[in-house]
DNA sequence: CAGATATATAGCCATATAAGAATATATCTA
DNA sequence: TAGATATATTCTTATATGGCTATATATCTG
């Protein structure tokens, strides 16, 4: 979990990820959408991969890479608990920091 | 938002994190509670702090750091779009990952 | 096979950061 | 005022990381 929050404080990682939700891409594609070099966006797919957010198949010469959900699922757990605090069901810390602001 | 993420990728932040969820504490108290030496935890919390993840306040000679959850609740909208992969609602992408482990 | 295209890796440099030790600051108490 | 307690800051060192350039590898096309 600690590589996907990691992973994620890029802005650009977070672009590719962002892209990767709703289509499929090739290294390529992902270069053009972004201001970050080839290399660089396949040192970022290389360290997403490692932790399991991405995942790859060949086409050809291109590497198609796609979303793996799981790993930001278990961010959204960990984030579950905190919920409440945006979510309506204000409890009295809350109450508290509100009414300072 | 990029602070916010990188700071959750420390284990030891997180923790923190974690216990100012359900009270308000000095730094003492989450010493005792982690393995980290006080002026870790000093540090981690002046991290924390500014970038506006807790909120300080004196109490004679302790300070009581409780958590504000403004930047967790952005982590939590950018993590909305990508709820649909796991909410039982499988798109096109899912299904076929899923069919592939 | 030769060249072109797509992607990956290696090497370098600059910056960021975590951890620990030592010390400073502030507040309490006797 | 002199400790004692609570917290913060400074400094150093080791390590990690991002971006860049150059280069390597793989695949396609003629």
């Amino acid at each position: 979990m600690d590589a996907a929050f990691a992973l994620l404080a890029d802005p650009g990682r977070r672009r590719i990820v962002e892209m990767l939700r709703t289509e499929e891409c090739s290294v390529n594609r992902l270069c053009a959408a972004l201001p970050i070099s080839q290399p660089g966006v396949s040192k970022h797919l290389r360290l997403l991969r490692e932790a399991g957010l991405v995942r790859v198949r060949a086409d050809g010469q291109r590497r198609l890479y796609r979303l793996d959900p799981a790993p930001l699922e278990k961010l959204d757990r960990w984030l579950e608990p905190f919920r409440e605090f945006w979510t309506g069901r204000l409890d009295a810390l809350e109450r508290h920091l509100d009414q300072e602001n």
